[in-house]
DNA sequence: AAAACATACAACCGCACTTAA
DNA sequence: CTTAAGTGCGGTTGTATGTTT
């Protein structure tokens, strides 16, 4: 059974917006105080889009918090880092540079980072080098075990992050479910243990993730609000942000809030060069 | 000056996941 | 529980603009 399509396309318009449509959409959802379902939007609004060309023209255009200009050369390091962790998760990777959106990170990487990491001759997937493979003594410079590992928590712990901000009722101690799997897993003795293995690795350089527990305080109050502030705000740029404590997580908070996730993965030793960024 | 080619990026498409009836 | 509707995401395309020949 195929599914409808998403808005019936008879006689609706295709291609670049103009300004006049612009302005009607901005202007409905702030009249309106947001936009409400997408798909009764055009009708409502009086546009004669399809309610997700109207989605897209917001998220990745319109939202009065999208930063415009081209990236900085820490914004392009920072998206290397984290392709190289996450892969071609582009929202996830979104969800880390604040103003920027995943469509945007997208054609960056597609028209200049995968080329500069060719021309490096690194493989943009796997970010190891493209002779990898083939070298001389037989050996590929695969990851150390705790290096694939580490990349492997990251992973599902940024998942789950990111996750999480979208659905902060999990953090309510009486709501755990089995999904919260990584994130327990993470805050386990499994989770301590492999972080201790980590800090090891990076030679006593502060690497403790951010816990659950200033995840939580962070979800019941400015999550309320704003369910995205939590990646966009508490778990990035410099780490030295103080997140307001409840009397739950407080001594939680005092062991990890040292650091986060990010400056982790920005301490996290990559063995490919992005000098030629600069 | 103009055609050909390259680049950048906005927009579209289809799939997958979530939600609600 | 099932299933259609709603939404988000990643891949791809189309077009405007810039550069080279």
């Amino acid at each position: 059974m195929g599914r409808k399509p998403c808005c019936d396309k008879m006689g609706l318009k295709k291609g670049p917006w103009t300004a006049e449509e612009d302005e009607i959409l901005v202007n409905y959802i702030n009249k309106n105080g947001g936009h409400g379902s997408w798909r009764s939007l055009p009708k409502l609004a009086g546009l004669l889009r399809c309610g997700k060309s109207c989605r897209l023209r917001w998220t990745n255009y319109l939202r009065p918090d999208i930063k415009r200009g081209s990236f900085t050369l820490e914004e392009e390091k920072l998206i290397i880092q984290l392709h190289g962790i996450l892969g071609n998760r582009w929202a996830a990777i979104a969800s880390q540079l604040p103003g920027r959106t995943d469509n945007e990170i997208k054609n960056l990487w597609n028209t200049h980072l995968k080329k500069r990491l060719i021309c490096m001759g690194l493989d943009p997937q796997t970010h190891q080098p493209l002779s990898s493979s083939c070298n001389p003594d037989g050996k590929a410079h695969a990851p150390s075990t705790s290096t694939r590992h580490m990349a492997q928590w990251e992973s599902a712990r940024l998942e789950a992050e990111a996750r999480l901000s979208r659905e902060p009722y999990l953090f309510t101690t009486s709501n755990k479910t089995d999904s919260d799997y990584f994130l327990r897993m993470w805050n386990s003795e499994v989770g301590q243990s492999f972080r201790g293995v980590h800090k090891s690795d990076n030679k006593g350089s502060c690497h403790s993730p951010i816990s659950l527990g200033s995840l939580s305080a962070t979800t019941t109050t400015d999550l309320a609000s704003n369910p995205r502030s939590i990646v966009k705000e508490d778990l990035v740029w410099g780490g030295s942000k103080k997140i307001a404590s409840d009397s739950s997580s407080s001594s939680e908070l005092e062991e990890d809030s040292c650091d986060t996730s990010l400056q982790l993965l920005l301490d996290f030793p990559i063995n490919n060069d992005m000098s030629f960024l600069e």
